[in-house]
DNA sequence: TTGTAAGCGTTATCAT
DNA sequence: ATGATAACGCTTACAA
């Protein structure tokens, strides 16, 4: 089923049935109708890898997440189905690649394969080779995220640093006097990831301007790994009223170390971090926390990316969003004695 | 940067570079070698739509989604993770393609654009428009999940009836002798949502041949809904002792539910179901469920596809996995009194 | 208002 | 062992 049978049946030359599809020249009524009766009778849609070809875009955009193995957050989660929605509002549709690393033949394909008019790209470390291959290969991009040269992309973030001192400040409103940090994995830190890097230096920076002690851990991004650490920190630090933590997957463990130390919250020590906005509100007790709105990240970002497509030249666009410390019961006045 | 550049930089015809790099045609080393540096000096992959236009194939699957407005299960997300694992491992792109219903313009674009060589559908109805378009695009496409007609199709999927009707014998030989089914959405099942049907199937049988009463409701999938279904449970029917249920999402507030009452878990109240294997172990305390396992069933549903693709004309296969129930912290006998 | 034809970048069938 | 060329299905500049 090709536009030349379509054009054959209805009696008109081929052009004339593109035109009729696209609008870009006009056709007499009764042409029009007698085409739309074929296409509506044989169900026929152009063919997109002819038409990829011939226009030199391909309506698609490629999503880069981290790799399968690794459980996305339920930040993470947000961002893709906002920004597959996003797509899908916009007739695009989305090619997922499942890529950390920079040998990744899946990110090879979408970076010189002309498979993708532009790409969103997650979880990107402060040195990330992804983003020079993705400016090598002159493909339009933006960031979830964004390296440590601020102005070398586009990008939409969440200000770790602004949002985890707004947590400390909140805690030690609450008279809390000892605060952890659980920060993401020792693995991810390492490696440069923003978002650990920028939190550890906002905690810093709020504890010292408090003038109070903190100290902090870097945590799996499991379950396990929060009780894990929980535990650790318990026993190592029993000083400690509170934990503040971008670490969500580590969060139910986290929960459950303090439970099985008998401590109660809010009562004996408080909870809050930075996460996504849903998941705050799921969480026994309700967190205490700095929503994160990745439904809007995600449509941002399209947009942004659409941008880019429709005028690569323009300047790179930065947005940073510090969302609010939300009160809601994982956060109490420290216990006292 | 196509196939000609590489072709004229290393003096050789564009079908020497295409025999070159397909391997289906014997060239010497020596020009081989010449055309490899070039190739490697610009980096060069060769365009995704004229090689689909020409062969015919895109080397990309799409997987359909339900609509990202609604949020993904674990159990869900865990079937998304493994079939893009599984696509990158066999090098195929996946093309996400967030649509229930009929109309929604992006299954369209996968159905009849030629824009994937077969695809993967979610979250199947028992009647379901999208399998009989499918079926009419003559598109290979294998379900998690099915409709009423089993061998129309080729499909994976959990033995919701088998599995469900494990859970309440597992919590009639503990003692309790009145347990609730906690489905999905009444909208879900109203649709024919197979594994609600399935599931509440199960559940009649089995309270059948334990001779116990059992009160069936429908849930909607987010937390919020768990906690009023809990609560007017509770309420309705004081005497039910245990829980069986199919609803993750809504898992968090039933439990939030009991809390409330006063009810602990395992003590007062058993919980059992059927969700995602890792979230089994990061529940609170851990659930006692028939563990789904996801990846598994991505992975063979990636499996059954290539197999399609391959050969359309294969019979259908059907799996139908039943997993036992893993017991963990969630169910314990029914109190005395 | 409509038709003709070139060309997008590949692969594969002929030749040589 | 390699080169010339047709064809995949579409869009669009040019003709009529």
């Amino acid at each position: 089923m090709n536009i030349g049978e379509i054009a054959s049946r209805a009696g008109v030359s081929r052009s004339t049935v593109s035109y009729a599809l696209s609008g870009k020249r006009s056709v007499s009524d009764a042409t029009r109708k007698r085409i739309q009766d074929v296409i509506d009778e044989l169900g026929y849609r152009p063919n997109a890898a002819a038409r990829a070809l011939k226009e030199g875009r391909t309506r698609t955009i490629g999503l880069v997440i981290p790799p399968a193995s690794r459980r996305l957050t339920h930040m993470q989660l947000g961002f893709v189905a906002s920004v597959v929605e996003a797509a899908a509002r916009a007739d695009l549709d989305v090619l997922l690649s499942p890529s950390g690393g920079d040998h990744d033949r899946s990110f090879e394909r979408l970076l010189s394969g002309g498979r993708v008019d532009g790409a969103i790209l997650m979880e990107i470390r402060l040195e990330d080779s992804r983003v020079r291959r993705l400016q090598g290969a002159k493909l339009p991009f933006v960031g979830i995220g964004h390296t440590a040269r601020a102005h070398e992309m586009c990008w939409i973030d969440v200000d770790y640093a602004t949002v985890i001192s707004q947590c400390v400040h909140h805690l030690a409103d609450l008279g809390h006097q000892r605060i952890a940090l659980v920060n993401r994995s020792v693995e991810l830190v390492a490696a440069g990831y923003g978002p650990g890097h920028r939190a550890r230096d906002g905690f810093t920076a709020a504890l010292a301007q408090r003038g109070i002690q903190g100290i902090d851990l870097e945590c799996g991004d499991d379950a396990a790994a929060g009780l894990e650490c929980a535990t650790r920190l318990l026993r190592d630090h029993p000083e400690v009223t509170a934990i503040a933590t971008i670490n969500e997957a580590a969060l139910p463990g986290i929960q459950r170390g303090l439970e099985e130390a008998g401590l109660a919250v809010p009562r004996d020590f408080s909870i809050t971090g930075v996460v996504g906005r849903t998941w705050a509100e799921e969480f026994r007790p309700p967190l205490t926390a700095a929503d994160v709105p990745a439904q809007d990240i995600g449509t941002q970002a399209m947009d942004l990316l659409l941008e880019r497509i429709a005028d690569p030249t323009t300047p790179f666009r930065n947005i940073l969003l510090a969302p609010p410390v939300s009160l809601r019961g994982s956060t109490g006045p420290v216990r006292a004695g």
